[in-house]
DNA sequence: TCATAAACGAGACGGTACGTCGGGTCTTTGC
DNA sequence: GCAAAGACCCGACGTACCGTCTCGTTTATGA
């Protein structure tokens, strides 16, 4: 994205149009935001934003990683389910945040950019999806979790409801939600034992 | 979104320009479909398509929700995972389906026009998931579920992952998917039954 | 124009047509005036108008035709000057008129369509200047005016500063006009006798 | 009609703008000539035009003004009819030229808009009125003409004939009717000087 | 007297051009 | 000597009217 010389590259402007670029994407969505309102409000030309991003998506992208909770740690006090809630409590908050936009308008941007896409997985997604497979996979040593579970598929279904509910918003993200899927996925929905029918 | 006069509308127009939305939306996406394009391919005037739509979206919403199989009855063989099997399987591949793209950029739409985000829901979210939910109850009344399950919390827990990979393309939605789902989320994450590691 | 049965023809329409266009002209120039306007304002389907006309120019210069003063009869009081500037200051009042602007704009309309252009000068331009002519030609044999004149050019030497001021707006018409032109074209602009240095 | 910067207006765009204007309304009239077309025969974006001009008649407008001999200056040889015979020539000439089908354009475009309608007055009317008075009041104090005439009036006595050949097509502008005009109006048209027919 | 066929009102239709917005590139200029 | 300012070419927007084309609904003969 960067021929151009990075160190002659003013931080000034380059933090004004990351600011600009989160503001309006907050205020009116991403869909609705163009590169000249974020040049207007940067108080910056066009051509210095074309210069270092490739798209309107990249400078929000960066703004938002820029500026969200780097931590990807998972807590660990030796409770798996307490540490799962304790985590997907945190990230529900962030879904039913109103300033989550950005990162919703992300999403749906992904959908026919690829590049926005793999650059959304690489930096946002799976370093906390490996987080919480890290978790996992110890809280499956420890004898918290079945032998043979593949953490990954778990990772998925446990964060998966939120999304869902993030995107199709068919209902709000609760904590009520969060404490609903570690149940619901650490019983089971089979009436007796895990191996099915056999009590019966 | 019809004021006209709807008994004079011409349905070989109306055909017409659902079918052209379909195929360039398919061809390259709603983001980078125009208006102009979906008239000039249908043989349409412009202004017949904003006579009758709101959006390009809203086409291709029509469109979209004309084609696809109406069908939302759930198959009730009496073995409850079996059927989710079944039915869960038909939608993965649809969603693995190359010609899938228009629903999810008509998901991506949704996300920054609450009007679309709503039909879409009323049109083809909520219906299914209602046939899955129904499904749910018999299953549960048989003795197939626990009895304490919330079943349209246990929709979302299933269909879920499928959005999941769907829309963040961390991996491709699989029949293999289909299977693991329906059996973690039976059997559940505990090392040995519903109620914990306590023995029995 | 007019393929159609002349007799089943709606005068009420054609008569709501003339007035619709006429006032439409007047409010805001022929320009402006759609025949979609004039249709609604007449209470008139379209295609009635484009039965009967074939331009909006064409249904105002009809509607002015009938409507205008159809008497060409020039006054003959026996003083040709005097009936020259009686005839001509009611054309400079009716040039200074305000809803006199239609004729203008057909005027205008003429300069890039030929078909009105012509149909000007034969209902409405023509039959006046012939009139002049033939007073003038009365007023030559009398001997009020040189033998030797051409009258066809004398009819545009009198009228054309009126149309001069009418259409490049550089003066108001007025009356005063009028008698100026007569006095100078009659007596001419040569310092003393008609033959010019003679008496020098 | 200005407000952007005229110092970074790109002349090779102005240039190219008004060339395709002007060859479009000579090939089918100002009516018949669009925006769109203007901009493309130019090689330019629409939003050139508009931003420095506002309308396309100020367009052709400009480009006549351009590209007519600017020079209003009248031949003063110290004979008033040679001169005006000569100059007149010269304006018939014009008159009757094909590619003078821009002006007349012009005209009718300023009989719908006020704005024209002004600069065509001050830019190319009036100065060219003021070289001819200028010159009938240097020839009135010589004794060409008659000293109590008003030479304002006596422009537009001479010149009207022309316009109204021009704009109403009646007969073709010819140097014969120049010829016509000047010697009516120096002679007057009563049968024996200027004071009437009373023998001298 | 009534059927029938034309003209009618209404207005949807395929188009063309409008005037505007914003994209991404290129040029000028001021700090 | 960079970068703000912004003019440029371009393509699409959503709208206004064009002139054509159905639709029922009058209306006005002529069988």
């Amino acid at each position: 994205m960067s021929t151009p010389n990075e160190q002659r590259r003013s931080e000034r402007s380059r933090q004004a149009i990351l600011a600009a670029a989160l503001d309006l994407c907050r205020e009116r969505g991403l869909a609705k935001t163009t590169v000249e309102e974020i040049a207007k409000r940067a108080g910056v030309g066009k051509q210095t934003i074309y210069r270092w991003w490739g798209s309107k998506a990249a400078v929000v992208q960066e703004a938002l990683n820029e500026r969200v909770n780097t931590t990807t740690d998972f807590p660990d006090t030796g409770d798996l389910r307490a540490d799962l809630r304790t985590q997907m409590v945190v990230v529900a908050k962030a879904f039913a945040s109103a300033d989550f936009a950005p990162y919703v308008s992300l999403i749906a941007a992904a959908q026919e950019d690829p590049e926005i896409a793999a650059s959304l997985r690489k930096v946002m997604i799976e370093p906390r999806a490996q987080a919480c497979a890290e978790r996992l996979r110890r809280g499956r040593e420890q004898g918290e979790l079945r032998a043979d579970v593949d953490v990954d598929a778990v990772v998925e279904m446990l964060y998966a409801p939120l999304y869902y509910r993030l995107l199709l918003r068919t209902r709000p993200v609760t904590s009520e939600q969060v404490a609903d899927i570690i149940d619901t996925a650490f019983e089971g929905l089979a009436p007796s034992g895990r191996d099915g029918t056999v009590g019966r």
